[in-house]
RNA sequence: GCGGGUGUGGCGGAACCGGUAGACGCGACGGACUCAAAAUCCGUUUCUGGCGACAGAGUGUCGGUUCGAGUCCGACCACCCGCACCA
């Protein structure tokens, strides 16, 4: 029989226009069917889709027309995340505004999203940049401000001293900013900060009741919350003549006071109170200090320069014996913003403090030996030992363990007084900072706030917000146009009447992506959220994105939930039920013979004899074939899924990007894997047209006696459907598409071999194809309306509810059980699925090869695991 | 540097709670159909040896636990992600 092709270009925007026309995919707010919220991480309006969305999208969009088929109330929105650095650096470039940049790609992208067939209920599209929902967002500042989750305090940034401006992280490449190639200076900065802290113990112990997140994630966030039991130490310093010093002390905060008598010096970061005080009058050590702080503000950059220290002279008198004195570094790895900014360094047990004390000739005294280890023997050379062990070489803790020494440790130093208080004092503490939201950039929501020279910090009031951003300024000057535009930053007091200026700071866009999945409940009202309407949708029962925001995006929040709830927006600590992670979209790369990056669409690949083979398309030049990574401009290895729209359709790129890797792991964009699943589309159609033809009319019921070659295809389908709805809920979408492939072969076979069916054959045929396309249109959608239509139904899947698998079909009465011996596959028996194991083992001693194996060896005992495996040991 | 992850045929991967390693797809090879090509259909395809039945090896590396390890434990190697102003 002939068919014609299959042609998506014709058949996606009908169906997407029949969707739209009845309005399936708008959630009504009040719908009393159960609920379900899924939710995919929103983008950043770039400038175009990327694979990478396709994949996320797609995710989404299985999971919420399999739940709307299951018969729930389905919420699944969309917005964009659209303040954000690239459409200033745009309006620098390219000298457009940033509003109208980033509207304008915003309307591209959402024609592109709605080529890809998404369930989206397009009502309920937010972009953070309109006023509409940045005047919200000022509203939960104003409340936070109020319940005193938000403050000021000074803090530092990335300064360019040539362009006279802040930079970003991602703006300080090797020290100098990007643009002007300057070394990057630290300044110090009065910025509003978010009081995330105050909710440190709660976010932690609340992970624990996050089950539908990945472990790593919530590993991850334990570890960024970084709760730490420890010691406050303090350590008299020894007059030191001739120093310019403050006398006193130093107070250090240490996890590991049981190495106490390992310590060999202190070390400052270089913004200690001392360190500081002391570079006044000490040109070295302060040339020294602005070195350090030419790092920039990033831990990584610390953490990863040469371990460098300055030798203060100062002494440090060890809390256990005033006579052993240690000298008083400050070190470019300590940081400020953690414990006290001071530590003392015990080389043998810590890599950063033992690369410290070989760079200075300090000494090492290992104080844990192994367990078992001859403690005369143990020495280190240049690897730390942080494990569990003994204490050695430390007076009245040898033989302790080291959670007994750190409990002797403390328990003597709180006894101990130094100036009439306690020498130390037991400590939890956190690694987790307070959230700095200032940013010195025009687009971003303007923080609400006004500075009087007499009344001070003033908020502003409710009824002249928002605080809109102005559209006319101009971006010919570094730094943020909002502090140049006299008429907007120059206002009068709302308090006094006297004059005053607005903060010109925005916030960070995380503060827009923290809430956006409540707004979405309700969002259009007045208020930034409808408590009763968010409490009844939220949370979020299927969020999913990119791990890459693992900590930080999850962390704010989970955090901005909380404050949410304190200032009576929402009734709920956790955003997110479940959360997935996907992985990235990746591709090779390609070079020509100069070196320069090539794109995918301006080469063609060959295969000769076995090896490919790439030359460029417009002149047949060779161009080398690299390695494979993720899709980014700048390697030119990306592929515009426009293109894979036009050449194939929705459904292919969507099935593709769903076929073969597990989701959360990365998926490698292939020309080949891309035609492999067009081809699997076309056969879908053509075993359609042919089930339509040879199976019963729809609606005909199961004939009463099935033949065995029916019933297999019955148990295929039945089998396939079981297995797609156990993996959708488990998002393991790359198995649905097998079972999908492995239902497809049976019907194949099945049509190949029935040129007339019989009744029965004629039914399963039928129901097989039904199942098929039922069990594809999650993930085609397209297709399977085309299909439905096909076998004969007015109706459209996306409004027919998910079919049932018949449980008789899925149980089989006879199992198979490979047979080993001594742990390898000899044979394999059929048994009944309820065989007793004596019967089975009598049956396997008949084996010939088992016979054979054993020889005139006796049998030592012969294991039947029911219904798995049976091994015979000799 | 610290934290987290990943590693299985030529390639992407499957393998449930420790129980037949390689499902399914891609590629390759052979065949059918065709004047021919495309499309489609059928078959083979982990490696080594053998015509073959079969035998041996095999899940990044090294070691361990077990009747049995891709899966559990220990050490290591390689690559990827995050590190608080990219989103």
């Amino acid at each position: 029989m002939t068919t014609e092709r299959y042609n998506a270009r014709e058949a996606e925007p009908r169906w997407q226009a029949s969707w739209n026309e009845r309005k399936l995919f708008q959630t009504d707010a009040g719908d009393a069917r159960p609920n379900y919220y899924v939710l995919e991480m929103f983008p950043y309006p770039s400038g175009r889709i990327h694979m990478g969305h396709v994949r996320n999208y797609a995710m989404g969009d299985v999971v919420a027309r399999y739940k709307r088929a299951k018969g729930f109330a389905v919420m699944h929105p969309m917005g964009w995340d659209a303040f954000g650095l690239p459409a200033e650096n745009a309006a620098i470039e390219k000298k457009v505004h940033p509003k109208a940049w980033t509207y304008d790609n915003i309307a591209t992208m959402r024609d592109q999203l709605k080529a890809i067939g998404l369930s989206l209920d397009w009502s309920r599209e937010i972009a953070t940049c309109d006023p509409e929902y940045y005047a919200q967002q000022q509203k939960l500042f104003l409340d936070f401000l109020k319940a005193g989750l938000a403050y000021r305090r000074q803090s530092k940034v990335n300064w360019d001293p040539v362009d006279n401006t802040v930079l970003a992280n991602e703006q300080v490449i090797d020290g100098r900013g990007w643009r002007s190639g300057a070394l990057v200076e630290q300044r110090e900065l009065t910025q509003w900060f978010l009081k995330i802290t105050d909710f440190s113990e709660d976010l932690l112990s609340a992970l624990d009741g996050l089950t539908r997140w990945p472990e790593k994630v919530r590993t991850m966030q334990k570890n960024w919350i970084g709760r730490s039991e420890g010691l406050l130490v303090r350590w008299p310093l020894a007059d030191a003549p001739g120093v310019n010093a403050p006398a006193g002390e130093v107070e250090v905060y240490t996890t590991r006071p049981d190495t106490l008598f390992g310590a060999s010096f202190l070390a400052l970061s270089a913004d200690h109170p001392i360190a500081k005080a002391m570079g006044e009058g000490n040109p070295a050590l302060s040339a020294f200090l602005d070195e350090c702080r030419r790092a920039g503000t990033s831990v990584a950059a610390l953490e990863t320069a040469e371990k460098k220290g300055f030798d203060t002279g100062l002494k440090a008198k060890h809390p256990f014996d005033p006579s052993w004195e240690l000298p008083v570094y400050v070190a470019n790895f300590v940081l400020m913003d953690y414990g006290t900014g001071a530590i003392f360094g015990c080389p043998a047990h810590d890599q950063r403090d033992l690369d410290f004390a070989r760079a200075y000739g300090l000494p090492v005294t290992p104080v844990v030996a192994p367990e078992g280890a001859d403690p005369a023997s143990v020495t280190i050379e240049n690897v730390a030992f942080d494990g569990d062990g003994v204490m050695i070489n430390s007076r009245f803790l040898d033989g302790l363990s080291p959670s007994d020494a750190f409990q002797e440790v403390a328990r003597r130093l709180e006894a101990d007084e130094l100036d009439g208080r306690p020498v130390a004092a037991r400590k939890v503490n956190w690694r987790l900072r307070d959230w700095g939201i200032s940013r010195q950039r025009y687009w971003g929501c303007p923080i609400p706030i006004i500075h009087c020279e007499a009344c001070g910090v003033v908020p502003v009031p409710d009824d002249q917000l928002p605080v809109r951003l102005p559209d006319d300024v101009t971006f010919d000057q570094p730094g943020n146009p909002l502090d140049r535009h006299d008429a907007w930053r120059n206002v009068a007091c709302p308090q006094c009447d006297g004059p005053a200026r607005r903060e010109t700071d925005t916030m960070d866009t995380f503060v827009d992506s923290s809430w956006y999945y409540a707004r979405f409940t309700s969002p259009r009202a007045a208020s930034p959220t409808v408590k009763a309407t968010a409490d009844r949708w939220l949370p979020v029962d299927q969020y999913i994105g990119g791990v890459e925001h693992a900590i930080l995006h999850l962390l704010y929040s989970r955090f901005f939930t909380r404050a949410m709830k304190a200032t009576g927006h929402v009734g709920l600590d956790e955003p997110f039920a479940g959360l997935f992670t996907q992985g990235m979209v990746v591709h090779e790369t390609y070079k020509d013979a100069s070196g320069q990056w090539v794109a995918p669409a301006d080469i063609r690949i060959a295969e000769e004899g076995g090896a490919r083979r790439a030359t460029r398309l417009d002149d047949g030049a060779p161009i080398e074939i690299g390695s494979i990574e993720k899709m980014s401009k700048s390697k030119k290895n990306v592929v515009d899924p426009n293109d894979i729209l036009g050449t194939y359709g929705a459904d292919t790129a969507r099935w593709f990007m769903l076929s073969d890797s597990p989701p959360e792991r990365d998926v490698i964009w292939t020309e080949s894997g891309v035609e492999g699943a067009s081809r699997f589309v076309q056969r879908v159609w053509r075993l359609v047209n042919d089930a339509a033809a040879k199976g019963t009319p729809t609606g005909t019921a199961a004939p009463a006696s099935v033949g065995p070659a029916a019933e297999s295809l019955r148990r295929a389908a039945h089998g396939a459907l079981a297995r797609v709805e156990d993996d959708i809920e488990r998002l393991r979408f790359n198995r649905c598409v097998a079972a999908s492939y492995e239902l497809a072969n049976a019907l194949g076979q099945a049509l190949q071999a029935e040129a007339a069916p019989a009744d029965d054959m004629a039914f399963a045929l039928r129901e097989a194809a039904e199942i098929l396309v039922q069990i594809l249109a999650p993930f085609m959608p397209h297709l399977a309306e085309e299909s439905w239509s096909a076998l004969g139904h007015a109706t459209l899947v996306a409004e027919t509810p998910w079919p049932k698998a018949d449980p008789a079909l899925l149980a089989s009465d006879v199992v198979t059980l490979p047979v080993q011996v001594n742990g390898k596959k000899r044979d394999e028996i059929t048994v009944a699925r309820d065989a007793d194991a004596k019967a089975i083992e009598a049956l396997v001693r008949e084996l010939d090869v088992v016979v054979k194996a054993i020889g005139d060896k006796p049998i030592r005992k012969i294991i039947v695991v029911p219904q798995r495996i049976v091994n015979v040991v000799v």
